[in-house]
DNA sequence: GCTTTAAAAAGTAATGT
DNA sequence: ACATTACTTTCCAAAGC
């Protein structure tokens, strides 16, 4: 008896030291993705909805705490690529989205698909370019994804490519390469994306 | 406009049987030609057949699975080249095993573009997953029949997850309807 | 869970000319 | 700038780790 009693105790404070390290970790890789404090509140708030819903089982702590916080990003409108997430993170892309995509269906979080409107502002920053590229690339955006163009792109290079093609219209103009690695996409997507969005904006 | 379950073309067909007889993989391997065995990487032994196009995956229980046939009928021929050649290496077959067909891999096309971001918020979100920073298709997971299928911005599907062709065609008259009843189709 | 086999869809990526 | 190859997703069975 004593030693159940024990045994408690011991998978109680084990579970804490987990749920301690989870939510250190959430803070950690936060704070090297520079996002706000309300992200790691949404993120630890998931985590523990994932842990009470025994989502952890089988899965790496550290993957289901920064698929956590993959998905507070993009619930709190400030989406983090998963390319991005998984540099802050030791757990690899791959196993980053699975693990995201098990959480979002078990938990029925209603995640809608990412606007590629919302990297444009960090990107812009990035990239040191005005407000008038900036708006005229969620033009380009706003017309082309109301064309059909958006089905099945990934939003980063989606963003790319319209910032890419504002910077062009505006004579700020910055190289494919140059947005590539803000963005994280290669050139290829980037010029594939630009053409079909000048295409549909009648621009040529 | 054309019906699309006149453009369903079926991609792949799974199937299980079994020759009722233990084998030993290290001596087929030896005598079958073009057989490919490496038991370290993988316990079942490889065997592509040419007309029509497979690959079958034997097993020391005498199980075998195969892959890659474009119709049931193709399946069932496959294989009986395979139980051919195992008898040619004087292996006792079964007369006729039974065989199971597991999964139909099937394509299609709707004809019209999608706007997979309404349809992802318009199906509700509940059998759908849609992250195209992942994967471009949109991953629809139906209760009758129990299939999955993956719809691209382009209007065509695949279908996967059925045990007969007319798992298909419901799959696709099931996803016509709904997409209607929200609007969602052109 | 993983390993292998096959096939389609369309996007993205790595590598090669 | 272009092509080719390869990887992402879905499904399923098999035997064994």
């Amino acid at each position: 008896r004593l030693r159940k009693w024990q045994e408690r105790i011991r998978t109680k404070d084990a579970g804490e030291r987990n749920l301690q390290f989870a939510l250190s970790e959430i803070d950690r890789m936060a704070s090297a993705l520079g996002v706000p404090r309300s992200v790691r509140e949404v993120a630890s708030v998931i985590y523990r909805r994932a842990l009470d819903e025994d989502l952890i089982r089988g899965r790496s702590i550290e993957g289901v705490a920064t698929a956590c916080l993959y998905a507070a990003c993009r619930q709190e409108d400030i989406p983090r690529s998963l390319e991005e997430v998984s540099e802050v993170s030791r757990v690899e892309q791959k196993e980053i989205g699975r693990t995201y995509r098990y959480v979002a269906q078990e938990l029925s979080l209603k995640m809608e698909p990412v606007d590629p409107k919302q990297y444009v502002p960090r990107f812009v920053s990035e990239l040191e370019l005005s407000e008038e590229v900036q708006a005229k690339a969620n033009e380009i955006i706003d017309v082309t994804a109301e064309k059909g163009l958006l089905s099945g792109k990934s939003p980063t290079g989606y963003a790319a490519a319209a910032i890419y093609a504002a910077s062009l219209l505006c004579n700020e103009k910055k190289t494919q390469r140059e947005v590539a690695d803000v963005a994280q996409v290669t050139e290829v997507t980037i010029r594939n994306r630009y053409q079909e969005q000048i295409e549909a904006m009648g621009i040529h | 406009m054309v019906d699309p379950k006149e453009t369903i073309n079926i991609e792949n067909v799974v199937a299980s049987t079994g020759i009722g007889q233990e084998l030993d993989l290290q001596s087929v391997a030896m005598d079958l030609e073009g057989a490919d065995y490496d038991p370290e990487q993988f316990p079942g032994l490889v065997y592509r057949t040419q007309e029509p196009k497979s690959a079958a995956l034997i097993f020391r229980s005498g199980k075998i699975v195969c892959t890659g046939a474009k119709s049931t009928d193709d399946v069932h021929e496959s294989l009986r080249i395979v139980f051919d050649k195992l008898r040619d290496l004087n292996i006792q077959v079964d007369d006729d095993p039974e065989i199971v067909v597991q999964n139909i891999v099937t394509s299609a096309d709707l004809g019209r573009n999608l706007n997979l971001n309404a349809i992802a918020i318009g199906l509700g979100l509940e059998n759908i997953e849609y992250e195209p920073e992942q994967f471009p298709g949109l991953v629809y997971r139906l209760d009758d029949p129990d299939v999955v299928a993956l719809l691209f911005g382009s209007g065509k599907l695949v279908i996967t997850g059925g045990k007969q062709p007319e798992d298909a065609e419901e799959a696709v008259d099931k996803i016509v309807s709904r997409l209607e009843d929200l609007g969602l189709l052109e």
